[in-house]
DNA sequence: ACCGACGCTGAAGCCCCGCTGAAGATCATG
DNA sequence: CATGATCTTCAGCGGGGCTTCAGCGTCGGT
């Protein structure tokens, strides 16, 4: 089972690491909230363990960003009793479960394994369109029932587009998604990609799934095209 | 939120019922497919759970002939792990999910929650007068059924009228909103790209959506014209 | 009925947008 | 450290859409 924990206190999070490393998880970290976001949607997780408290920005909007991308690994936050934020914010933003500090070692681990439990349901998770099938759980993805090789760039694209199959999604909203929140660069990268991505999906097979809305962005037909 | 169940055997359809009312979901039945067909065009739902092997209309006609129909729900279809017929053919025939019997409940929970979420945001906002409609996400137009191709700007004043439509909407008021809040140029531009759009959503219908309020600016027609 | 203002529209040029091949940078892997 | 894959940057091209402009039609006021 895999656990990012993302949490600014480095004494804590090594301690932890330690521990739920000897119960059998295997644990990754992040120090603060860019971190753990970037490495949350670049690693498959069962589930991420997210401080509130963050440099830069915070777990509430680290977990909301996450949802918002269609994330769906279990998130437990970590609420300070005195904070100046409460439990049903975090439940709020998309957080599964919630745990107050300081708390007990041993709950933690129950509340994990349990997360993971109740999440691993959520797997895999399909979307259809026509004749192409976008598989988010197992990141793969078929036409006419031939599985496709996608560069990890070039998944990632395809599924925000394919979250939201039918609707028009801006560059600005594709490069927030699958780059990062505020990535300064030339916005052609998502062109070059998605380029890419029509020789490998459209191409061979004569179709047009992924549109082209000129001036606005682009679409990925709810029907395969 | 809202769920049919289309399953025949009623023990397993009843204690479904019963569970997922526990859990806040408001939950119809129907035992075959005819019913289901039916209870599902006339009642909105939010997903329909559909089993496959059903007396009369087996599960994966109901689906096809709902999404031929243009239905918009999350389908989540129940397969029978040694059924003759596989998870791809339930995909195929445009269900969103699928789910092998026996299945645990509490997977059923969650794949139902995570489908009710991927669907709501499916939803397209849209505006429909009349025979024209106006799908303000897929950025698409359609006048009685067929699809019209417009450009960027175009999509621009037909949307800023359509969230209008009725009303009166001074030229001053879509330079604002479509090109910028201190556009210098010649207020003429507007003039040009309703002429367009007139060419395209209302001449060849012998329609006039897009009326000229003489001296204040533009409506478009509550009724499509 | 006349006149002026307002609105419509066809044509044309230009510019911006998006596409793509290739080269350089970066990352993973043995 | 070497190699290959992937990602990013860059520049050129091609085309479609946006804008401008001018001429004409239409409406309303006098």
């Amino acid at each position: 089972m895999r656990v990012l924990i993302v949490e600014d206190e480095r004494r804590l999070a090594a301690a932890l690491q330690r521990g739920l490393e000897a119960e059998g998880f295997a644990v990754d970290i992040a120090h603060d909230g860019v971190t753990g976001l970037r490495q949350a949607t670049r690693s498959p997780y069962d589930v991420v363990v997210l401080d509130i408290m963050l440099p830069g920005l915070n777990g509430y909007r680290v977990c909301s960003m996450l949802r918002a991308s269609g994330y769906q690994a279990g998130i437990l936050m970590l609420t300070a009793k005195d904070g100046e934020w409460d439990e049903a914010e975090a439940l709020d933003t998309g957080a599964d479960d919630f745990l107050s500090k300081p708390f007990s070692y041993v709950v933690l681990v129950a509340r994990l394994r349990a997360l993971a439990r109740r999440v691993g349901g959520r797997q895999p998770r399909l979307v259809s369109l026509g004749d192409l099938a976008v598989d988010l759980g197992a990141r793969t993805c078929a036409r006419a029932g031939a599985p496709i090789r996608l560069t990890a760039r070039e998944f990632a694209v395809l599924e925000h587009l394919a979250l939201r199959a039918g609707d028009v999604v801006s560059k600005r909203d594709i490069l927030d998604a699958v780059w990062d929140e505020h990535y300064e660069g030339d916005a052609n990268v998502v062109e070059v990609h998605v380029s890419a991505l029509r020789r490998k999906i459209d191409a061979p097979y004569g179709r047009a799934a992924v549109q082209t809305v000129r001036g606005v962005g682009y679409r990925l037909a709810a029907d395969g095209g």
